[in-house]
DNA sequence: CCCCCGTCAGCTGGT
DNA sequence: CTGACGGGGG
């Protein structure tokens, strides 16, 4: 009869069926959590619920597709299904309705991190202030920071111990004329926004409420202030409210993110209810030990059990390997000796916890012909080529936008330059009128002001891929990327692949519905706010992914690398409490993806830099206790293979560090840098250099016997 | 204004 | 090693 509950244990339908108000789901790792979010919304349906009632907000856009998929198999083809995407997804919604009614342009673009670290540039210039000393990405993430927090940029910096605070507030205010003055919010904005106009215009809040009346957030161990606001606005008005996460695996905490929100649930929802979903169905008991033994040393944790259904297993192995390289070969090597085993590639995941990290995986992988998927952050959409097309869209779309043209204008070059360029914008500013008004007067603009009359006048009847394709080839565009990788000849693989991705644009714009602006615009939405995985054939392809966008998958064979100090714990979140409880969290998360089984792995030496510096293991891998995993033995430097099984005084971890918990990070006076922190040591004796870092000064290498220093603890 | 080239500083994490 | 910037010649 009634599907939905099939193979659900006790506390998963009590969790689907639970009707009477507000309901936190506590769901500890493989417990099950997506099916019984899923099982809710068929369990609403059936209620009699019509689909668009339902609201369910999930922390990336792909955990969205992943529902979408699941809850689609549940209903009939064609069936109408529940919107389900991020809180920025629904946040832009909510501001192409109402945006107007505080004062946003209807068709205002979404600045990625890229256009607004432009922006802060630029305000940070129009300040007179140099870059140097006053870096951007600094103002980037005081002003992120106060928007998220609610509290202006002169606070935020005061609250993060910035001296000039009075700067950071000029930075700030440019920043946001400059935003306005562009018809752009930036991704804060996408949360901020919509909360104000709740609160300042109560019929946006009554006419969204009367439409969401059931509301399900997923991984709300993660939201920042903005959105627990905006949850709790939409839940106060709801029939439902129903918000899923686990403490343990909140990883987001350096940009908003908390698990308070659920620690005060039950005070913000008056009326709430509290379950947990305790048991395990994921991984092998064996692994699910060991990364107990690792989050158990969290203090700032509520104690759970959690038990596990799937008993047995290997436990996880752990290998050290003589540098990155040697590393990133084993893995791949063992990758390779899995799909032997038929394990299916798409089952097998590599963790690291920075992304420069995956370059090493995938030369390793590549000579070995395995196949891979990239997930994330430094790919497509971050290429010159690909953000040359969008800067093309945006701009003809909003000739207003100075961050996109001015991308533009230098492919290819058109005689208009920086000069020319914040001319117009003074003359802009003085007159009152709008940037586009100012530019018309440029006499090297009027072939893109022609291009871009004849271009909208045809706009209506395309198709985003059709305009992409007008554009990029009207404007010359395309005969530039062409000649450039004809000049240059062959050996120029990086031309070719300019024009390629491009291509690629232009069939992804392609395979958007729609015609005219409201599809162009719904492409460069979509574009802006969810990432694309890189590589070939994605079901049957290893994946690669850092451990923060691991977070909700799992895989039968997990690879955890580089859990090295200063990587895994992150040097620069190691210094606090709860930075280094975050990594603790980072690790537990890496581990609990796994079924049948995970493999752990440190180098002694890792290149940074362009140079090999010396590492130590993880302290994370001091927690597990010996008899709860494996030492495997790997190659030395040399080739020799290490001797000794175990990690507490074992031979092959004599030589980076003594047996133990690692040496704190420690702090030193240079007479010429000043305090500094020491990241890590390369050579012995006479040679011992360290590498530490200075405020205003960055990174420096120092010969510890050439220079007089104080240590300071 | 554009292009080339030497120099220098920098790597978390992601919507 | 990579990307960003400033200086100089075209």
């Amino acid at each position: 009869m009634e599907t939905y509950l099939d193979g659900l244990d006790a506390d998963q339908r009590r969790a689907v069926q639970h009707k009477s108000g507000p309901l936190l789901v506590v769901a500890g790792a493989g417990s099950g959590k997506t099916r019984a979010i899923v099982a809710r919304i068929v369990r609403l349906v059936l209620d009699g619920v019509p689909s668009r009632r339902i609201v369910g907000i999930t922390f990336t856009n792909r955990a969205a597709e992943e529902m979408r998929d699941r809850v689609a198999r549940q209903f009939p083809d064609g069936a109408d299904l529940p919107w389900l995407g991020t809180f920025h997804a629904f946040g832009a919604i909510l501001l192409r309705r109402f945006g107007s009614r505080i004062g946003l342009p209807p068709g205002f673009v979404i600045y990625d991190a890229r256009d607004q670290h432009e922006v802060v540039r630029q305000a940070v210039r129009d300040n007179n202030l140099d870059e140097k000393k006053f870096p951007p990405a600094m103002f980037a993430g005081l002003v992120e920071r106060a928007k998220r927090d609610g509290v202006t940029v002169a606070a935020a910096a005061a609250a993060s111990g910035y001296y000039f605070a009075d700067k950071a507030a000029a930075v700030g205010a440019a920043y946001d004329a400059a935003l306005a003055a562009a018809g752009a919010v930036d991704f804060a904005d996408l949360i901020r926004l919509p909360v104000r106009l709740f609160s300042e215009v109560p019929e946006a809040l009554s006419a969204v409420r009367a439409e969401v009346r059931h509301l399900l957030v997923d991984e709300f161990q993660d939201v920042d202030r903005g959105q627990a606001e905006l949850s709790r606005l939409l839940a106060e008005g709801a029939d439902s409210f129903c918000a899923v996460g686990d403490e343990d695996q909140s990883i987001y905490g350096w940009r908003g993110g908390s698990a308070g929100p659920m620690l005060s649930f039950e005070r913000d929802h008056p009326g709430a209810t509290v379950f947990h979903l305790g048991t395990n169905y994921r991984s092998k008991s064996a692994i699910l030990l060991a990364a107990g033994e690792v989050i158990g040393k969290n203090r700032l944790r509520r104690e759970k059990r959690i038990v596990p259904a799937r008993q047995g297993g290997e436990p996880p192995a752990v290998l050290v390997h003589a540098d990155g390289e040697a590393e990133a070969d084993a893995v791949a090597a063992a990758v390779a000796a899995e799909i032997r085993r038929a394990v299916s590639p798409s089952e097998i995941a590599v963790f690291y916890r920075v992304n420069a990290q995956s370059r090493a995986i995938e030369d390793a992988l590549r000579r070995l012909d395995v196949p891979y998927v990239l997930r994330g952050a430094l790919s497509f959409y971050d290429r010159a080529s690909v953000r040359d097309g969008m800067a093309y869209l945006k701009w003809f779309l909003n000739p207003d936008d100075p961050v996109s043209l001015k991308r533009l204008l230098r492919a290819p070059r058109r005689g208009v330059g920086e000069v020319a360029l914040s001319r117009a914008r003074e003359t802009a500013n003085l007159s009152g009128v709008p940037l586009s008004g100012a530019l018309a007067k440029i006499p090297g603009m009027s072939p893109l002001f022609s291009l871009r009359g004849r271009w909208l006048s045809t706009l209506p009847t395309a198709g985003p891929g059709e305009a992409l394709r007008a554009l990029l080839e009207g404007s010359g565009y395309i005969a530039w990327l062409e000649e450039r990788s004809r000049e240059k000849g062959e050996g120029q693989e990086i031309r070719r692949d300019d024009l390629e991705n491009v291509r690629e644009l232009i069939g992804l714009a392609g395979a958007f519905k729609g015609k005219g602006e409201e599809a162009v615009r719904d492409f460069l939405e979509k574009v802006s706010l969810s990432p694309k995985d890189e590589g070939g054939d994605a079901d049957n392809a290893v994946r690669l992914m850092t451990l923060h966008t691991a977070k909700g998958l799992e895989f039968d064979v997990v690879f955890l690398v580089g859990l090295e100090e200063g990587l895994l714990p992150h040097s620069r979140s190691a210094d606090s409490g709860s930075g280094l409880e975050e990594e603790r969290r980072l690790f537990y998360v890496g581990l609990t993806r796994a079924r049948e089984k995970a493999c752990l792995s440190f180098a002694r030496r890792r290149m940074l830099f362009g140079s090999h510096r010396d590492a130590i293991p993880s302290r994370f891998l001091h927690e597990i206790p010996p008899a709860l995993v494996r030492w495997e033995e790997a190659g030395s430097p040399q080739g020799k293979p290490f001797r000794g099984a175990t990690f507490a005084g074992s031979p092959s971890c004599r030589v980076t560090a003594a047996p133990g918990p690692p040496r704190k990070s420690r702090r030193v006076r240079h007479p010429l840098f000043g305090e500094g922190k020491v990241e890590t040591e390369e050579g012995e004796g006479a040679e011992r250099k360290i590498i530490a870092r200075f405020p205003g000064y960055g990174l420096k290498k120092i010969l510890v016997r050439a220079v007089r220093m104080e240590l300071l603890d």
